[in-house]
DNA sequence: ACATTATAAATA
DNA sequence: ATTTATAATGTG
């Protein structure tokens, strides 16, 4: 097309496009007209003049026709590939919907840091391994096939304790043709699924948010010429990558797959919609899944690859749950267990809840915690120097000297925390090596201390990480009790999922591997589950709770909190807008954070009715707070 | 009369 | 979100 044929027949390249501008009062498109030799194609970065300067914007259509109205042409093309390739528009238009979000906020997760970047054409993609390891699972040879046939679906696949992720991810992404994006659970050391991976794949692009963003522009730009694979944290499911053949979500069950800031989305059901809109497989991958993922295998929503059950149950350390002993933080049991591990030569891990001295200050008159001020949470208390500290908003002060309730001087240190853990084994084992990993020592230390040079390694939930942990023959976990009995519907859920790994971590009999866990109550189904090595178990057990109160994944969960002058009223009209949506609403209560925040929780057979009326809520009327919407919380 | 500051409206 | 026009308020 030539600039003489607009000339005459009045007609010209059009585009629409989502300017980057987070704002309800511009969540539409805009057109502008595109000159002619600037290759501008639907996902294109661009910049335009929008109200009096030049902003960013993502061009979701172009076509031919007749302005209406003088239009504006696009001044540049700022990034060579399509940063939102088909269907990645689709894709981040259901973020935006399903997150409550405006457009450009969601479309904003897939513009590049600001560097000019340069790619060559990529290579061809070599090889990767045959199946072996997968075709070991019930189901996995199914996968291979549908990979090889090109057939769309959503499968789950429940690894093997102690299953070589990095091999198996291979294998999968070698089937799809390295046609494949790779989601890890976000972490601040290393990977050492990318790292096989990148042994396999030299041109793997990591789209980590660790690497520098030179680094990350490139890695985007490259797999928007077709280089593959592409791997990372959850942003990597959002990497410009085309012709995708495979999605693939490693440690499906890990926190970090929810994004807590905006837009709060959840990248498990983003790869599976990213799956279903690119007609490719998504595979979830874990060897204890979400209650939502197991559901969904149940009623045959995804394709189910599962080990065989002698293999399971081979990989099952050997499992003793001890009632704990009132006063000591090691039972006798665990103690003698400790004890004959070190006379074997072998490495204990000691699992405690909390970090600190103490893991709570109580009054010892009228029995209450001493709480932060600021958050409400509890306090623990160090020892050196003396101070009391919340574990959740970074509060740390000398402690009272008298109750703040009723005015006692004398307090009681209830709990051992990981500093007096550490200090009780070490006398109890005078000749061990005694090694403490907790945030504090995490956070002091400049690398990684040599996790190999002790013989008993205590830690809190931070040092459990796979890229931390030493091989060890005994786990033992001191106070299940406290995982089982927060306050929150997933306690259950995540007790199985942190004691599964635990089991992981302590290998199987086979090799020795033992597992102690503390426990009042070893009838609990999370606990039976692990002891019987039976996933399923669980699942239908924790399903029948689920039911009950009808929480997820029997319904979808909305969570509203309102800060600001008139919180309390605009929380009730979001609690209104939800159950005319057809919501079930919790609430309102007032919650931690600054005076009068309030929050509800809305349950409903579909969060996106729910989020569309709110969505119509937050642009419509003006409200005086701010509404922070979290769909799909965790 | 003119500078300074708050407020609303518009963005192609 | 940011700019721009417009109104409101302040100052010599």
């Amino acid at each position: 097309m030539t600039s003489a044929d607009s000339a005459t027949d009045g007609s010209a390249t059009l585009a629409s496009v989502v300017p980057i501008v987070p704002a309800w009062r511009v969540d539409r498109e805009f057109d502008y007209i595109v000159p002619p030799g600037l290759d501008v194609r639907p996902g294109s970065l661009v910049r335009v003049g929008f109200g009096g300067r030049r902003v960013r914007a993502v061009v979701v259509s172009v076509g031919r026709g007749r302005p209406d109205r003088d239009l504006e042409p696009v001044s540049a093309l700022v990034f060579p590939t399509p940063v939102a390739p088909p269907p990645m528009i689709d894709v981040l238009s259901y973020i935006a919907h399903r997150y409550v979000v405006p457009r450009a906020r969601a479309f904003s997760l897939v513009i590049p840091p600001r560097v000019r970047v340069r790619v060559d054409e990529p290579a061809r993609v070599p090889d990767g391994p045959a199946p072996k390891l997968l075709t070991r699972y019930r189901g996995g040879r199914a996968l291979v096939d549908a990979l090889a046939d090109g057939r769309p679906g959503a499968w789950c696949l429940r690894a093997l304790p102690g299953e070589d992720h990095g091999r198996l991810i291979a294998e999968v992404v070698s089937a799809a043709g390295g046609r494949a994006l790779v989601a890890v659970p976000e972490v601040r050391y290393c990977s050492l699924v990318i790292d096989s991976l990148a042994r396999i794949w030299p041109d793997l692009a990591r789209v980590d948010s660790s690497v520098p963003s030179s680094e990350r522009s490139v890695a985007w730009a490259r797999l928007g010429l077709g280089s593959a694979p592409g791997a990372g944290g959850r942003a990597a499911l959002l990497a410009p990558a085309v012709d995708v053949n495979a999605i693939v979500v490693d440690e499906e069950h890990h926190p970090s797959f929810k994004e807590v800031r905006s837009p709060r989305y959840d990248a498990r059901r983003v790869a599976l919609e990213r799956a279903r809109a690119a007609s490719a497989v998504c595979v979830l991958v874990s060897s204890s899944p979400t209650l939502e993922t197991g559901a969904a295998v149940l009623d045959g929503r995804l394709g189910s690859i599962e080990p065989d059950r002698s293999e399971e149950r081979g990989a099952r350390p050997i499992i003793e749950m001890v009632e704990p002993q009132a006063g000591r933080a090691l039972t006798h049991i665990l103690h003698e267990r400790i004890a004959r591990t070190l006379r074997a030569g072998g490495r204990v891990a000691l699992l405690v809840p909390g970090r600190g001295y103490a893991r709570a200050l109580w009054c010892a008159e009228c029995r209450r915690s001493v709480r932060c001020p600021r958050c409400e949470a509890g306090l623990f208390f160090d020892r050196r120097p003396i101070r009391v500290r919340c574990a959740r908003c970074g509060y740390a002060e000398r402690p009272p000297d008298v109750c703040p309730h009723c005015g006692a001087n004398e307090f009681r240190y209830v709990g051992a925390g990981s500093e007096r853990l550490a200090e009780q084994v070490a006398s109890s084992f005078p000749r061990a090596h005694v090694m403490r990993v907790d945030p504090d020592v995490l956070e002091k230390a400049e690398e990684l201390p040599d996790l190999s040079a002790s013989d008993i390694y205590v830690t809190t939930w931070i040092g459990t990480k796979a890229a931390l942990r030493p091989d060890v023959a005994l786990v033992g976990v001191l106070d299940a009790d406290w995982l089982i009995r927060r306050p929150d519907f997933r306690a259950a859920e995540r007790a199985h999922q942190a004691l599964a790994e635990m089991a992981e971590w302590a290998g199987p009999a086979s090799d020795g591997g033992r597992l102690v866990i503390q426990t009042a109550e070893p009838n609990h189904h999370a606990l039976q589950a692990l002891a019987r090595a039976d996933y399923t178990f669980f699942l239908k057990r924790e399903l029948e709770h689920r039911r009950e109160l009808s929480y997820p994944p029997f319904s979808e969960l909305v969570k509203v909190s309102a800060v600001g002058t008139s919180a309390r009223e605009d929380i009730r009209k979001a609690a209104r807008t939800c159950r005319g949506a057809g919501g079930t609403v919790l609430g309102p209560i007032p919650i931690p954070g600054p005076e009068g925040t309030w929050q509800i929780l809305a349950k409903s057979p579909d969060a996106m009715v729910v989020g569309e009326a709110l969505r119509d809520l937050v642009r419509g009327a003006r409200l005086e707070s701010r509404l922070r919407i979290d769909v799909d919380p965790r």
